[in-house]
DNA sequence: TCGATTTACTGAAACGTTTCAGTATCGATG
DNA sequence: CATCGATACTGAAACGTTTCAGTAAATCGA
């Protein structure tokens, strides 16, 4: 049987209450005894029992994160990254990382939102891939459930979180391939209620425009952050009668199935097609060409994510609640040029 | 405020303890009643506090997963997909997830396994990348506290979980190299101390045996698990006096980096040099050119465990303790052959 | 019809904390 | 010397469940 705040108060002679005290550090108890309960619960190895204290405080010393996710299979490596960010700077706070999964958008979904703030299972949560309407934000307002967020919704509703400049980046991206000669740039996307791919495009509109270039709704293709469905996208669109020559994708994911794909039809990836992923995951530089990226750093968000969602959860001075993270981008051979 | 037992009671003018034990399916409770009771309970959204449930059940209804993961960046999509079929399977059964993350084999984790059993915080838990003598597995044997895991130890504690076939599957992939005629293969491992690369080490010489070829101490290296593990140690080995014809990689991450650094060095992969992967991502199908790969269904171990360990937990009756999982061999285009 | 059994509940304790209202002790103050 | 104010504790309630012992009321067998 694990040892109680009981067992120390019957070791010392104190008063359970004395020794809750004593170790969360209130001023009426005196030096000394402290110091005696103190080792004495080291001695005893005591570990408060997470469930009562979680009952009384009436706080779940929990963060929630629900991965959204819909196919079994599940490859893409920004989730690990992100994951271990959460769980690495929850670990430096006194809360757990409590994770499940739900297919995004759907009624699953939203009962486990549901459930985990009913139940009290967590304090907060954390979002990622928001939609231009999202739901989830809205609930969590309403319910005064704290959370923090990456990116935004239209809504415009309060709440803290980090927002990547997209756009920006992609302006950045589209004068980089312009500037190696490519002239027809399409991008590959995920689903259209993304944020962030609303972001992008925004971006990709306005980085043509800027080059005098005209915007072609041929060459915007939606595809489903997977690799299987960068390569099914790229097949279909480089056998269009005008074809890209540069293709921007969503992520890396995509990034792979583009690459392979394009490879297959006999294109030369970096001379006569150009490809751009956009993701926080290092392995880009490994691929085959090394590709080129918008980075940002993906350990480095969840990082901040858990830090807000913490101060929200406490209450702690008017801290930032909006962090603008800017892309990076990191040019490699993928983009090379050499155009004809 | 959420709703709680005693507000259904109440509304009833029933006591608490009915309500409760209408809503368990207790059978001292009439058919009439517990309708009642349980339409009343799903009109006011009513969901039982957690915390209060562990308390006197003494039971957290958690199961626990700390990544085994030291560096600030943790990208290996082995993680992403796990983790999702952990969360998928978890979510089907009354239980939740707690995810963690320390560095393997030091004190951190130690102490984070030791908080995690004390505090009751989970049941159980999950356990991957063992090594060859795992403290984590000593610890919780000894401690009683339940959990299945991906492979084994030396010791032969008796506990639940899945067992891959790495032995068998590497014999078939030398065989496959073998015909392919590549005659130095050499072998990308990680931690020595992994059960995991020990198993594959000993189908390596296994199969070199069978095709009496000899066994090189050279063309066996050390890794990280990551691409730039990979890519270092195939930029090394690729400059020996006599290098390795084709290499087996201990897992994709890994594959990334020597495909990398192979073709920065001249080879034509699946040429003059094949390299072969080892893991369960989807991925290698659409890299350049696609990766042989030993496919283990990430996911679908993944869901045994959870399996497994819940019903290690509830004490089901005497359900299948050992599963073992054979390796399919995806041969693709990186070991083709056509070897000079 | 009476005692035994069954049915359908009630009431209270318990889980391990936290927290709040008291209180005994003691030195200081007027 | 009575009073006050700190100081350093004690005791008990409370958090929301589950569970167990008890008990009225209904049912049953002989």
């Amino acid at each position: 049987m694990p040892v109680t705040i009981r067992d120390i108060a019957k070791k010392l002679g104190l008063s359970i209450g004395a020794v809750s005290r004593a170790l969360d550090g209130y001023t009426d108890i005196s030096e000394e005894t402290r110091q005696r309960v103190i080792r004495v619960a080291r001695e005893m190895d005591y570990v408060p029992n997470r469930a009562a204290r979680q009952l009384r405080r009436k706080k779940a010393d929990s963060l929630g994160y629900i991965l959204p996710g819909n196919s079994p299979r599940f490859a893409d490596p920004f989730f690990s990254e992100f994951i271990a960010g959460l769980g690495d700077e929850t670990a430096h706070h006194p809360f757990d990382l409590v994770i499940s999964i739900a297919p995004p958008g759907e009624e699953p979904e939203r009962h486990l939102y549901q459930n985990w703030v009913q139940a009290r299972k967590v304090d907060g949560f954390i979002l990622t891939h928001l939609h231009l309407h999202d739901w989830r934000v809205q609930y969590l307002v309403e319910q005064h459930t704290p959370f923090s967020a990456l990116g935004n919704t239209l809504e415009g509703y309060d709440f803290s979180g980090v927002e990547v400049n997209w756009q920006a980046g992609i302006v950045q991206l589209v004068m980089h391939l312009l500037a190696k000669g490519f002239r027809r740039i399409a991008y590959l996307g995920g689903t259209a209620t993304l944020t962030m791919q609303s972001e992008q495009l925004e971006g990709y509109r306005q980085g043509l425009k800027m080059a005098h270039l005209p915007y072609d709704d041929h060459l915007v293709m939606p595809g489903d952050l997977t690799s299987k469905g960068g390569y099914d996208a790229t097949k279909r669109i480089l056998s269009m009668p005008d074809p890209p020559d540069a293709i921007i994708c969503i992520n890396n994911e995509t990034a792979f199935g583009v690459l392979r794909a394009a490879h297959e039809m006999g294109c030369e990836i970096g001379r006569n097609l150009a490809v751009a992923g956009f993701d926080g995951v290092q392995d880009s530089k490994y691929m085959e060409p090394p590709l080129t990226t918008l980075d940002i750093s993906t350990y480095e968000v969840a990082h901040q994510l858990v830090k807000m969602l913490v101060d929200e959860i406490e209450q702690k001075s008017i801290v930032e609640r909006r962090i603008e993270v800017h892309p990076r981008l990191l040019i490699r051979e993928s983009t090379d040029g050499n155009h004809p």
